[in-house]
DNA sequence: TTAGGGTTAG
């Protein structure tokens, strides 16, 4: 059984037990079940006893937090940041450069950066000096435009105005420099800070090279720096634990993660909402239900509530596992207790009906966030385009495209990717190419998975020669090709017969650094079985086993196919008998070739319980 | 008042 399918029949099997099981009361009264209760339980039990309660203690505690200054409204969109600016530049006398910062700020929140920066230029042209948060705040809406030169340039600012650049001025630097993948610039002003002697790095320092080495892929790097930190003045503190133990759940090393987790707790570190949400949704991923149940019981038995995040986190998984209707349950209940669903929770709960084909409800869900206002944003437009692609439903995606800018919202690399991959799967080459074009022209350049996506498609679309020169482009775009372009050539090349080119490029992987994996293995198989070349392919299939990759159904269903193509009726019940051996089964491909040859030859009956029909 | 951590799409 496939992995989802066992972990749907754990679900199936801690459904009926929680059924039977009553609830227990944990510490101060949060409701608490057995361990072997559903998630979906859970989260109905959890959201009934907020609803049964009085107060509304979240919804209290984030307005709090929420409060930028006193004086100062909560900003939400752009346009009342604008009014409240304009507003402020009337009075007299002026106000403080303050609440002007206050202003930049919520807008920066908003991840309106070039309107930060045009509020900056009309605050000098009314007179407002800015001061050292002024200039880091600008610091920071550059680094996120990916303008790290005027960044750097900001700097010269400070010693125009007699400031001098803080801790805080150079972290955000090396964030910058980090977000955008520029690791050498951000080291060298570490290094410059430490030789400085004025400006030591600080535990925010530590936790941004923390985090930068996590987005690098590099946990290992980030423990030992971890590890440093213990050693030295600067201690870790829970944002450094609570980065590493989100990079360690995103790649699915949930059980370090959790070491890590106990470790920082022995430490006198207590986590909080956001180390929870990363544990939960490590646990989430791996379909580990009894472990989320736990988690979210333990955050609770610990006071921390779950949040909007929380929740998003929780519903993104029941939507993947096809459970949207318990997602719009927990959405409703949400509602009820006063924690607003986001952009990202209804664009999850849209996704979670497009992938069980109910575009319908996915369209109202958008129609619902159209009429909230600035809810809808250029992801989750990407979401629904994805929705109507993968339905074939092209006109409609197009549709939504041209929408697009009539919002003000600029389609991305995602949003052109997602099309261009409609188009190749329909057939429809050429108007792939020019999506592929116009993207380019529109200033959105396409990333390796762009690539790989027309690559594909003209292999696909036996377009073999235009592919090479797709090829060719990427490599002369120094992108670092990855085992999926080279798969999706390779499989191009046995597509279009040519196994010899094929075979050279597989051959050539190590010496580009690169491992074939089992993918690698059934497309290269696949295609040697089509040329006739069975010997060589089970040869392959030795191969894949002694390098540590297992074959799986796919493999067998592939080399036996090719040995009952090629008259190897023999051979072909040898091999059928290891796949059942190893607990494969012919699929439905394979299996009308074996009643055939059945039918056909007479083969013996004896070998028919050998065939299990999926 | 400013800097580092958690959610969605190809």
């Amino acid at each position: 059984m496939n992995p989802v399918g066992a972990m749907l029949k754990i679900i199936r099997s801690t459904t009926a037990a929680a059924a039977s099981s009553s609830s227990c009361w944990s510490w101060r009264g949060m409701p608490c079940l057995h361990s072997n209760s559903t998630l979906v339980v859970f989260l109905n039990n959890y959201l009934a006893f907020f609803h049964s309660q009085p107060s509304k203690p979240i919804k209290s505690r984030s307005t709090q937090l929420k409060q930028p200054v006193r004086d100062l409204p909560n900003i939400t969109n752009l346009g009342d940041a604008f009014n409240m600016f304009d507003r402020m530049l009337q009075m007299r006398p002026l106000p403080s450069v303050a609440p002007f910062n206050q202003i930049l700020i919520q807008v920066a929140k908003l991840k309106h950066y070039s309107a930060v920066i045009s509020l900056y230029n009309q605050m000098g042209m009314s007179g407002i000096e800015p001061d050292g948060y002024t200039l880091n705040i600008l610091i920071n809406c550059y680094c996120h435009l990916n303008q790290m030169g005027f960044s750097l340039s900001v700097l010269g600012n400070f010693f125009k105005l007699g400031l001098k650049p803080k801790v805080s001025t150079f972290n955000t630097l090396i964030n910058g420099f980090l977000l955008k993948n520029r690791v050498a610039e951000a080291a060298g002003i570490f290094n410059k800070m430490i030789a400085g002697g004025n400006c030591q790095p600080n535990v925010v320092t530590y936790g941004t090279l923390v985090k930068g080495f996590c987005m690098k892929g590099n946990n290992s790097a980030a423990i030992q720096l971890l590890r440093k930190m213990e050693e030295g003045a600067c201690k870790p503190d829970l944002v450094a634990y609570s980065t590493i133990i989100d990079s360690l759940c995103k790649d699915t090393l949930v059980d370090d993660a959790l070491n890590l987790f106990s470790e920082m707790m022995c430490k006198g570190i207590a986590p909080n909402v956001i180390t929870y949400t990363s544990l939960i949704h490590g646990v989430c991923k791996l379909g580990e239900w009894k472990e989320a149940t736990r988690l979210l019981n333990d955050m609770v038995s610990r006071n921390i509530f779950p949040d909007v995040r929380t929740f998003t986190v929780l519903l993104d998984t029941l939507c993947k596992e096809g459970m949207v209707g318990e997602a719009q349950t927990v959405v409703e209940m949400m509602i009820e207790r006063d924690i607003e669903p986001d952009t990202v929770t209804y664009s999850s709960l849209m996704d979670g009906y497009c992938l069980q084909g109910r575009i319908d409800e996915a369209k109202k869900v958008f129609e619902l966030m159209l009429s909230k206002g600035s809810m809808v944003d250029a992801f989750s437009y990407n979401i629904l385009i994805n929705g109507f692609c993968k339905h074939k439903m092209m006109d409609e995606a197009m549709m939504l495209l041209g929408e697009m800018s009539g919002k003000g919202l600029v389609p991305d690399t995602v949003t052109y990717s997602t099309l261009v991959d409609s188009c190749c799967k329909m057939g429809k080459i050429g108007d792939a190419q020019k999506l592929f074009s116009k993207m380019q022209a529109c200033g959105q350049l396409p990333d390796v998975q762009t690539y790989a996506i027309l690559l594909d498609g003209l292999c696909k679309n036996r377009q073999l020669s235009t592919a090479m020169q797709l090829f060719r482009e990427m490599e002369g775009k120094r992108f670092d090709l990855n085992i999926v372009i080279y798969n999706i050539l390779i499989d191009g090349l046995c597509l279009a017969g040519k196994i010899e080119s094929a075979r050279d490029l597989f051959c050539g992987l190590s010496s580009r650094g690169l491992q074939p994996n089992a993918r690698t293995y059934n497309i290269m198989i696949k295609g040697l079985c089509i040329g006739g070349l069975t010997s060589e392919a089970v040869k392959l299939l030795t191969e894949m086993e002694e390098k540590g990759c297992s074959p799986d159904g796919y493999t067998y269903n592939i080399i036996i196919r090719g040995f009952i193509n090629n008259n190897e009726t023999v051979r072909a019940m040898g091999l059928i008998q290891q796949m059942v051996e190893r607990g494969f089964s012919a699929d439905a491909s394979t299996t009308e070739l074996i009643v055939n040859l059945l039918c056909k030859d007479k083969v013996d009956p004896a070998l028919l319980p050998l065939i299990k029909r999926e």
